[in-house]
DNA sequence: ATAGATAACTTATCATAGTTAAGTTAACGG
DNA sequence: CCGTTAACTTAACTATGATAAGTTATCTAT
């Protein structure tokens, strides 16, 4: 119409900006992804949202998963980061294994439904189980493998924690493992039964650090 | 045909026999479900493996959905009875616990669709994500409450421990919480993620008991 | 300027899903 | 033996993810 119409929001892409579209697909999937759950939201509904015709989505994502899968690596992109700045800031073996068990609980909390997808496999078709536990062996560029590679940072905070003196019940890897588990319970927990009475979030968090730290980290 | 066909596989039920398709019908599901998946599974599929049309399948159950969750009841009937075995044979407060949760988790691993199901939500509809964790306060001859019930006797397991002396670091109720967390947290890793390269899954069990019991259980 | 080439779409359609409506068959009771 | 009704079937509906094939508009090269 008049000179204006930036094709922002409006009408066709111009060419060579189909990756704006692409980037509005995934702001529409985000919003109603997190809003309804991955199962609820269907293609159309996300295509109606972004103003073009439902197969429009399949010029930019070969299927639904893939939007789901980009969305993710995307958030979680910010665990990564907080990981990062972990490991620059605090030098305290101790210190490090509890904030960044820290970071992912709060992770898991902020986004409750990234987490479930990457880390419980929830909700998303049987192809995708495997998705948040491809091994590091994989291509680390491909998306879905960031549930690895957390895990492998923690593996190497417990093996420079030893390195630096601490004294160790298992061998590293085995920690980290326990670790996990131990932090992951207690993320799903929250995330899958919000609804459960639990004691004081805040007691409980510290109780299952202590627990960790008590049955990791030889006395001294 | 001849004087036999006791109706038992073949052809259309006599009156008042209806209950024994049903029973078909779930048999057929979880064979299927446990094979393929929930999700894989369609309602045509049981109907052929039953040797009946797929309607046929709503006479004896509301949808899908309430399928699964008759079989997940019977399922953790397991698991509540063998629960009872331990608070029937075993005495020692820390021996229970331990008991406990290894009978959590050995069932866990024996049956990991139905856990799945109960305790990560997994798989399956929205509605039904807060099957697992519906609270006692609900019909307890509901189906789906299984989780509760669970969690429920592990309260009363740390509840009597602390009656019959054993010094805790938080109350019942907080270290039964943990306690749950951790080994759901070791259980859910196993069954999400079996092909995990794993430590020794016998330290990893030994080492989370040991983790617990440091946590939660004051020295002495 | 204009004629391909092709990026960015749309409409029509498919196969399959869960589920429902409406009719059919056969077993039992009177 | 006849009517009631439990135990079914066939046909169909709606919604899903996905594809095929065509259309429109923008850029580029002449």
């Amino acid at each position: 119409m008049s000179a204006f119409s930036t094709a922002a929001t409006t009408g066709r892409k111009k060419r060579g900006e189909g990756h704006t579209r692409r980037e509005e697909i995934l702001q529409a999937a985000k919003e109603l992804f997190l809003e309804h759950g991955y199962d609820s939201v269907t293609i159309r509904k996300i295509a109606d949202r972004v103003g073009v015709s439902a197969p429009a989505l399949y010029l930019y994502f070969p299927d639904k998963e893939q939007m789901m899968l980009a969305l993710c690596d995307q958030t979680f992109g910010l665990l990564l980061d907080s990981l990062g700045d972990i490991e620059k800031t605090v030098t305290d073996p101790r210190e490090r294994i509890r904030r960044f068990g820290e970071a992912y609980l709060r992770f898991g909390l902020q986004h409750p439904d990234e987490y479930r997808l990457i880390f419980l496999g929830s909700n998303i078709p049987e192809s995708m189980r495997k998705i948040g536990h491809r091994m590091p062996t994989d291509d680390l560029s491909r998306p879905g493998v960031v549930g690895a590679v957390v895990f492998q940072r923690l593996v190497t905070v417990l093996v420079e924690a030893e390195a630096s003196g601490l004294k160790l019940n298992y061998p590293a890897d085995t920690c980290a493992e326990l670790c996990w588990m131990a932090i992951h319970g207690l993320t799903s927990a929250f995330i899958l039964k919000p609804e459960f009475p639990w004691s004081d979030r805040e007691l409980l968090i510290d109780g299952m650090f202590a627990m960790i730290m008590k049955g990791l980290v030889k006395e001294g």
